[in-house]
DNA sequence: CGTCTAGTTGAGCCCTGTCAATAGTAGTGG
DNA sequence: CCACTACTATTGACAGGGCTCAACTAGACG
């Protein structure tokens, strides 16, 4: 789980502790790929996402600065992992299935937490409304941003479609409905501020 | 996460290694408990779930025999565990959050796979129909089962619905709709037969 | 036999998806 | 700076899948 010296560039050879950037939309890894590494997110946004036959798509999770992914228990990942908006991260060997290493306490908790967050996903998908799914998702973003109130939507509506579990025009017309209730006001499209916290509680319960 | 003797018995303190009985309907732990033990299915089944303030309830996931449960990254158990049917566990003393042991490989390994699995679950609850959830869940069972096509659903419809995001009628029209179809066949209402598997893992992708 | 619970079925409605058109935004090149 | 293009987001009309409410059926148990 340490960085260690590697002879090749970084950008050539990702398997030891090196740091990489990635563009808007590019792909870390695949789905189906051979785990290789896992990977710490330094700055940016990273998708977890898999992709139907039939083109229809799910993000499990966004991961922001300071988590961590590409944990595995099989040899491949289980779905693809994308750069939201431009992103560095640092890139860790995968311990060797073999015989591994312990895991690191905080690596444990972090894998916990995570396992926590996808159930707490999965009841929203299950049991809340299209408004109660945005409160939820504007909360969490207000978690990430500086200021609790004032959030930037690094995705698109299809991005949050797509985590939520509904269409971009059912995102489009919650956002509109909490615009009309004075709970948000746009800044731009992907900028906006937070005027009522407590009614967005009250709507994720 | 070994067991240890301990003097007293077990029905009154489960904190070590204590083997333990519950009925149908039982609750193992309360959500919002102090998580003070990490449990090993035997025999039986449960179901981890948690509870709204207006009584809508998600059923985050079952455990049957060989499937731990417990494990938490804060201090208290962030769901309840209750029994489906008469259940027997192993209660292991859980490690000591200021100065944890490491985990054993094969607990990390089930970690993990419970990890996917809840992302897995995500995504059926975020993109699936009613009907492919059942078909989902119908193969879910048949895994659990001894045969492949002869399956004892231990659970109420309410339980099959608040795992699936879906209310009792649905369930029962969706079941209804693959008996009208021949993939499924009714010995009692809790018993069925899986006349066509394969169309079964078509519609669930 | 009566009661209680689990499960099924029906009727109607509403939320969200689908399809389509429009508006806004960003990027590019002259 | 503006025209052109491509993409993203919004809005409207309509349809349908699943929910709500209600009645009914089937077992289980005393």
């Amino acid at each position: 789980m340490h960085a260690q010296p590697f002879p090749r560039a970084p950008e050539q050879n990702p398997t030891i502790g090196a740091v990489r950037h990635f563009a808007a939309e590019a792909t870390i890894h695949a789905q189906g790929e051979r785990a290789t590494h896992v990977v710490l997110v330094l700055h940016g946004l990273v998708r977890i996402c898999g992709t139907f036959q039939d083109g229809r798509r799910f993000i499990s999770t966004f991961l922001a600065a300071g988590q961590i992914f590409g944990f595995e228990h099989e040899s491949t990942h289980h779905a693809a992992a994308e750069a939201v908006c431009d992103t560095t991260a640092i890139f860790y060997p995968a311990r060797d299935p073999a015989a591994p290493t312990p895991l690191p306490p905080q690596i444990e908790h972090a894998l916990l937490r995570q396992t926590a967050q996808a159930r707490n996903h999965a009841r929203l998908l299950a049991r809340f409304s299209a408004i109660e799914k945005l409160s939820a998702f504007l909360l969490e973003c207000s978690g990430r941003a500086k200021s609790r109130d004032l959030i930037t939507l690094e995705m698109t509506r299809q991005d949050i479609a797509d985590y939520l579990g509904l269409t971009v025009e059912t995102i489009s017309r919650g956002l509109a409905q909490l615009k009309r209730d004075r709970v948000i006001a746009f800044i731009t499209p992907r900028q906006l501020k937070l005027l009522n916290l407590a009614s967005l509680e009250a709507e994720s319960q």
